[in-house]
DNA sequence: TCGATACTGAACTGATCACTTGACTATTGG
DNA sequence: CCAATAGTCAAGTGATCAGTTCAGTATCGA
């Protein structure tokens, strides 16, 4: 909780790849290895293991080592901040066309006076 | 609609650096142009520009220019497939973790079997 | 005990990223 | 008309990223 910002940079960063998001696919459905995270995955070991570091220390995944076998899990919190984030704006978006959309259907009989803060009209075309 | 994985790759990438999320931010309360964008953001409107490619390439953000300036607005659509995506992993966890937990609640008199599919015990010590 | 398994660390390489600068085009408004 | 505005294109640069190989270490199981 201490430095939201870049986490939310190292958790979209770490959702970026679809090798790791295969990992956050697997590990959804249960705990998992390190070896058994990359069995799907046509690389090395190691860079399995740079993957892993990368989820963990987005905060999206957890591990403990356990013997000589690593076994890694999911931490939800991470994925909801993310999560949050984008419904916020999404919905901050959607509940503002809403508004539009009501203004344009009670605005055939009123005076034009300008919506304040609106500068948009959404854009079709492009070039 | 025609390569879900290689989008979901852009959309998370794209809202991987902070200006880009700032600028996500920016429009989820209305359409604006460029420079408008840019205004927060200590870079060259070049720089600026190179950034709202990124995005529209990802699909989060639609465009159209009109005279000499670029509106830019969400495209909602996107930001949606990258929640869901999220989503669905996360709750999968979740219900399973609700599962395992009533099978603990329940396991004090049954005899151990063994949870089909379950590997994992959740970690909490490092290293 | 000893070979196989599971990971770990370090160094290196090619590719991609986030900018920059500089030159240029199109529009707008006085 | 012409200066200011808004954006665009291209080339170049330093930093980070995704992978490799190789050389370990620790643990497991027969």
């Amino acid at each position: 909780m201490v430095n939201q910002l870049a986490d939310l940079d190292r958790v979209f960063q770490a959702l970026a790849d679809p090798g790791r998001r295969l990992m956050i696919d697997r590990l959804s459905q249960g705990s998992a290895s390190v070896s058994e995270l990359g069995k799907p995955l046509a690389m090395s070991l190691a860079a399995v293991l740079q993957h892993v570091q990368v989820l963990e220390a987005s905060g999206l995944v957890r591990s403990a080592k356990i013997g000589r076998t690593r076994t890694c899990s999911i931490n939800p919190a991470a994925l909801r901040s993310a999560e949050s984030w984008i419904s916020e704006r999404r919905s901050l978006w959607e509940r503002r066309l809403d508004r539009l959309g009501d203004y344009l259907a009670d605005a055939a009989d009123s005076p034009p006076r300008g919506l304040p803060g609106n500068h948009g009209q959404i854009p079709e075309e492009k070039q």
